[in-house]
DNA sequence: GCGGATCAC
DNA sequence: TATGGTGATCCGC
């Protein structure tokens, strides 16, 4: 039954509809159109096009670098499908709980075969350290893993079946020379996972260990190394696990191979790569020398934080399944049956792809052009953040029947606090997502990932368990959260990335569970930040308070733009006043002025640098910025000449206070004048009239909701009047300062009528009254809201912000952290922000922060763009603006080393910095002339 | 405090 | 021909 819904064909990959992106879809239109992505014919090597680029013709092919049972994967779900399936799939297990018993010997075992077997010796075959005790499992279905204990799972429909095992074993490495030996016993690996596909944690099928290059010849280890790099951050995102990884990654490497921005990332891993030689070479000391008292001391720390533990929530992360996929489809359902990408088309990256494209390893944040060559069928259209956006609203709309705090972390992604609603309806956890779940398919035809868990950390990760519209839950106990911690491979932690995957892989630590066995290595080996963010994420401890986004302050605000390369005095100074011109309007937009000014740029070979300056008073207009920056500016022009050439200048100012109210509430020259996301709403409505919106350069958190800025003497406030008012960004008066009675002036605001009719529907989080009325159509979800207890709500109303983007932070902000973090942010917020305490979780109404306001911001920075853009000048750089979102980003980091060493010190200044510069000069002096040994150059 | 790096999305 | 933008944190110096 999984795959009867579907079975597309294929082929007509043209456009058969008019739809209006068609025309300004920027398609690669395939060569062999009649080709069918799953042709068989392994041989073939396409002579495509891209032959014209020469190098990996023979590498590539057209066919999918995976095959299996592909087909049935994309249909977009109709409201029907889902109902099918969801009936006999998740009925009948539904609050079924198959108790205990398990030995997690089963999983294990299953894993350590896996990795044993697999073809990346780097891949500790080891874990030995698993807790004897009991564990229940506890499933839903059929397919349950059951090797993982204390979790339950649950997929509604088959439509998306787990990705299945990679077929391609054979055709494996041939490809070129550099990186196969080692792991090129991958075939039998793949039988492996194949069979034990169903097994545990998610497909560790990475090609390239991120630092077996230490046991492989420099060169060879230069190309693994860098191999891995080029994949991307999104590797480890869904619809990837059956393919073959290596294939790709040869090429991506081909196709990207001596790029500027190829060679810039060789040094950034080359970099990396001095930095872990470092780090082991202390290690070695270390292990002679012993360690006993640090490991004693990280079981010190570990037994504070166990202390921390707070089980007593249900958080749930929502994630919507490749949501500008999954848009674009349901506008055109034919696209369903082609591999296809969002993106500018041509030049610039894709902000996702749909899981037929990631079939080909075609990822989000992947270099268009690379795209191509991994799919030549690939037909790429252009973003459309508005639809995207209302979407998203929709969604919301349906959650916030269930949390109407509901935290929106990006576009696509949200964290809700379920437990009151459970507590009133009395109801299991899961089944209620489970209906969430339904409920925003039904009314929005769009599925859903949830993962059900004590905390953030472990809903993050627990809702792509099952992606794509499935759920998972872990079992708020401690046992159940430490095992699903254990078996996770480190990159899935959110937080680390690809510099701290190479980092631990590079002492031992391939997964959560081998952190603790090096506790004691942690601390000396990293930063007492970074030790004590693991020591958390082994234990699997999150933060439990979920609430709205705007509550959260905003440290800064910044501008930056990508563009053909200039050079001249004149040409820079023309784009930063341009940059400037749109950081005004985001700073108008986020009713701040900054007192702290920071100018970016890129040179032509990719090496970027900030420098930064305090200003002797708060500004936010083009003309001061530019005032100000221009020193900035000229620093870099003397110091890197005339020949200085860049790709990206950007602004950013810091150290924000809000706009003094006298003078933001008078001036009624812009539509930011309203002051918030509904104004620029208004205002792109306007451009809308106009033909098309320039390319909003969305990003994922286009849809948040205007953040706080805490007024600027956050620190030292002495002479801070006591806060009685806060001034309502919308009409300026002041307002009780009270969170509650704030938010409702300002919701009253904003709900009048000129800007709400404009504006209808966009809101934030919908209200709950009409919920999905303007849905398509019929289906209108009752989301009724549930009785929040009068406690329960005050948990909620926790205020203690974490000064930042809540995701981030929490990480290196342990319960027990060193007290020296600083507070960054009013002094309320020297309060452990990311665990609530007990107390305050129930009741303690939570203390307000000095002052705090409610000061918008270009929260919305979909909406930014769109009023921000493109003036005119550069067609390019709104084309890079737009970028990537609902997925992935950009390519991480790198590897191997290239010229300098040695030289390149001479010269006055040592300083590091120093030197980097005069080197990024010199390559680029060399480049431009055409000089061959970089040595020499400098040598002269 | 600054500049570089890393990370998320 | 040719790899983004925004915001935030941490680290080394």
């Amino acid at each position: 039954m999984r795959n009867d819904t579907q079975m597309t064909a294929t082929n007509g990959l043209e456009y058969d509809s008019d739809d209006e992106f068609k025309k300004d879809a920027i398609e690669f239109k395939l060569r062999n159109s009649q080709r069918e992505e799953n042709d068989d014919s392994e041989d073939n090597h396409q002579e495509t096009a891209e032959s014209a680029t020469g190098n990996i013709d023979d590498e590539v092919d057209d066919k999918p670098l995976a095959m299996d049972g592909e087909e049935k994967e994309y249909e977009i779900k109709t409201v029907k499908d889902y109902e099918d399936t969801q009936t006999e799939k998740e009925k009948p297990s539904e609050n079924q709980q198959i108790a205990d018993g398990v030995e997690p010997s089963t999983a294990s075992t299953a894993e350590s075969s896996l990795s044993s077997t697999n073809d990346h010796e780097f891949i500790k075959p080891s874990l030995p350290s698993r807790s004897g005790s009991p564990i229940h499992v506890y499933c839903n279905k059929d397919e349950a893993d059951e090797d993982t204990p204390g979790c339950t799972q649950t997929r509604n429909f088959s439509l998306f079946s787990e990705p299945d095992a990679p077929a391609h074993s054979d055709e494996s490495p041939e490809g070129t020379g550099t990186t196969n030996n080692d792991e090129s016993s991958d075939e039998d690996s793949d039988e492996e996972s194949e069979t034990e596909e169903s097994s545990s944690p998610p497909k560790r099928r990475r090609m390239f260990a991120p630092d077996d290059y230490r046991e492989a010849s420099p060169d060879k280890a230069l190309h693994t190394s860098l191999h891995h790099a080029l994949l991307g951050q999104s590797l480890t995102k869904n619809g990837q696990e059956s393919v073959d990884q290596e294939r790709v990654a040869q090429i991506i490497y081909e196709a990207t191979k001596g790029s500027a921005f190829f060679l810039e990332e060789q040094r950034k891993d080359q970099r990396l790569t001095e930095k872990i030689e470092k780090i082991l070479a202390l290690k070695a000391q270390l292990d002679k020398t012993g360690y006993k008292r640090e490991t004693r001391m990280a079981d010190e720390k570990l037994k504070k934080l166990e202390a921390t533990r707070d089980l007593s929530q249900i958080i749930v992360q929502v994630d919507c399944d490749a949501f500008y996929a999954s848009v674009e489809e349901l506008d055109n359902p034919s696209l369903k049956e082609i591999p296809f990408g969002v993106g500018q088309g041509g030049f610039g990256v894709l902000t996702t792809a749909n899981y037929r494209a990631r079939k080909f390893g075609v990822r989000s944040g992947m270099a268009e052009h690379v795209a191509k060559k991994l799919c030549p069928q690939l037909t790429i259209i252009p973003p459309d953040y508005r639809k995207y956006l209302r979407k998203s609203r929709e969604i919301r709309a349906v959650l916030s029947g269930y949390d109407d705090r509901l935290e929106a972390s990006s576009i696509d992604e949200c964290y809700l606090n379920i437990t009151d609603y459970c507590e009133a309806t009395g109801r299991d956890p899961e089944s209620v997502v489970a209906e969430m779940r339904q409920k925003v398919a039904e009314a929005t035809l769009v599925t859903v990932s949830a993962g059900i868990t004590p905390n953030d950390l472990l809903s993050k990760i627990a809702s792509n368990r099952n992606k794509p519209n499935g759920q998972f839950r872990v079992l708020p106990t401690r046992e159940a959260c430490m095992e699903f911690m254990a078996e996770l491979p480190c990159r899935k932690v959110p937080g680390i990335g690809k510099s701290w995957e190479r980092q631990l892989s590079a002492i031992g630590i391939q997964t959560v569970r081998d952190i603790y066995p090096m506790r004691g290595l942690l601390e000396p080996l990293f930063k007492p930040a970074m030790a004590n963010f693991l020591l958390q994420v082994y234990l699997g401890l999150g933060r439990t308070n979920v609430q709205p986004s705007k509550e959260y302050e905003r440290k800064g605000v910044g501008t930056e733009r990508t563009f053909a390369a200039i050079q001249g005095h004149d040409q820079l100074v023309e784009k930063l006043k341009h940059i400037a011109g749109g950081l005004e309007r985001d700073m108008a937009a986020a009713g701040a002025v900054g007192r702290k000014l920071t100018l970016r740029l890129k040179l032509t070979n990719f090496q970027a640098f900030t420098r930064q300056r305090q200003l002797p008073r708060a500004i936010n207009k083009q003309e001061d910025i530019v005032h100000f920056a221009m020193p900035l500016l000229k620093a870099y022009e003397d110091e890197f000449g005339p020949d200085l050439k860049i790709r990206l200048l950007g602004l950013h100012l810091n150290n924000l206070s809000p706009v003094p109210t006298s003078e933001q509430s008078h001036k009624p020259t812009s539509f930011y004048d309203l002051g918030n996301l509904e104004a620029d709403i208004v205002k792109r409505g306007v451009n809308m009239e106009m033909g098309r919106v320039p390319s909003l350069p969305e990003s994922e958190y286009a849809d948040l909701p205007p953040m706080q800025i805490s007024p600027r003497p956050v620190r030292p406030e002495k002479s801070q009047p006591e806060k009685e008012e806060w001034a309502c960004p919308i009409c300026g008066k002041g307002v009780e300062a009270d969170d509650k009675v704030f938010n409702e002036h300002v919701d009253a605001c904003l709900n009048k009528d000129a800007i709400k009719e404009v504006v209808r529907g966009l809101d934030d989080v919908p209200k709950l009254e009409p919920p999905a009325k303007d849905s398509e159509g019929e289906k209108v979800i009752p989301t009724k809201k549930p009785p929040s207890t009068p406690s329960k709500t005050e948990r909620k109303r926790f205020f203690d912000s974490p000064t930042s983007s809540p995701s981030k932070k929490r990480f290196f902000d342990s319960p027990t952290s060193s007290p020296s973090k600083k507070p960054s942010g009013s002094p309320a917020a020297q309060r452990k922000r990311f665990f609530d305490s007990p107390s305050k979780r129930d009741g303690s109404p939570a203390p307000v922060p000095e002052r705090k306001r409610f000061f918008q911001s270009p929260s919305d920075r979909a909406e930014k763009r769109s009023r921000t853009e493109p003036p005119d000048d550069d067609l390019q750089a709104a084309l890079q603006a737009s970028l990537q979102s609902g997925e992935g980003r950009l390519p991480p980091p790198p590897k191997m080393l290239m010229l300098d060493k040695d030289n390149v010190v001479r010269g006055p200044s040592k300083s590091p910095r120093g030197k980097r510069k005069r080197e990024a000069v010199g390559l680029q002096v060399a480049k431009e002339k055409g000089v061959r040994g970089i040595e020499s150059f400098f040598k002269k």
